[in-house]
DNA sequence: TTCAAAAGTAAAGCAAACTTTACAAAAAAT
DNA sequence: ATTTTTTGTAAAGTTTGCTTTACTTTTGAA
């Protein structure tokens, strides 16, 4: 599973612990989400593509190994 | 977490069953999700988008309670 | 260079997604 | 009406997202 956060994150210069309060998760949620560590639930998925006004699909991407 | 899953499977013709083995989860993983009882995961929410051809945003879709 | 903020990482514990097995109810076909 | 397919539901077990606490490393500003 690919995932754009970090550039997102750095796009709208939010740190780590700034956008997890606005997810309402832990800072360490997202580092280790962007860290590539576990993959986000649909719930903040689709709040962080709320967050940065981006549809899901274009935040998260599935690789190959992880199709279906 | 309101979805649309029973819909586009009707509209593509599918059974709990046909969708499940499409998507590489149990019939009961699609039934429990299509009843509300729990929230796929990304990756499944992913796969569903690429076998209907929609965004994921447009299969699920947050209530109030869950925004961040 | 020093100090503070940000990011990385780790472990224990809880909650929820998902599986398997299994059976009942409903719907559809014959 | 009977049989078959589909859907609903339940319980036990595994996996994984997420939390909290806490400590280390890196970055960057003063």
């Amino acid at each position: 599973m690919r995932n754009n956060l970090k550039v997102e994150r750095a796009r709208h210069n939010l740190t780590q612990a700034a956008l997890a309060e606005k997810a309402k998760v832990s800072r360490q949620t997202i580092n280790a989400i962007e860290s590539g560590k576990y993959i986000p639930s649909t719930v903040l998925a689709l709040r962080l593509s709320a967050i940065f006004g981006l549809p899901v699909n274009a935040l998260f991407e599935l690789e190959e190994e992880d199709r279906a």
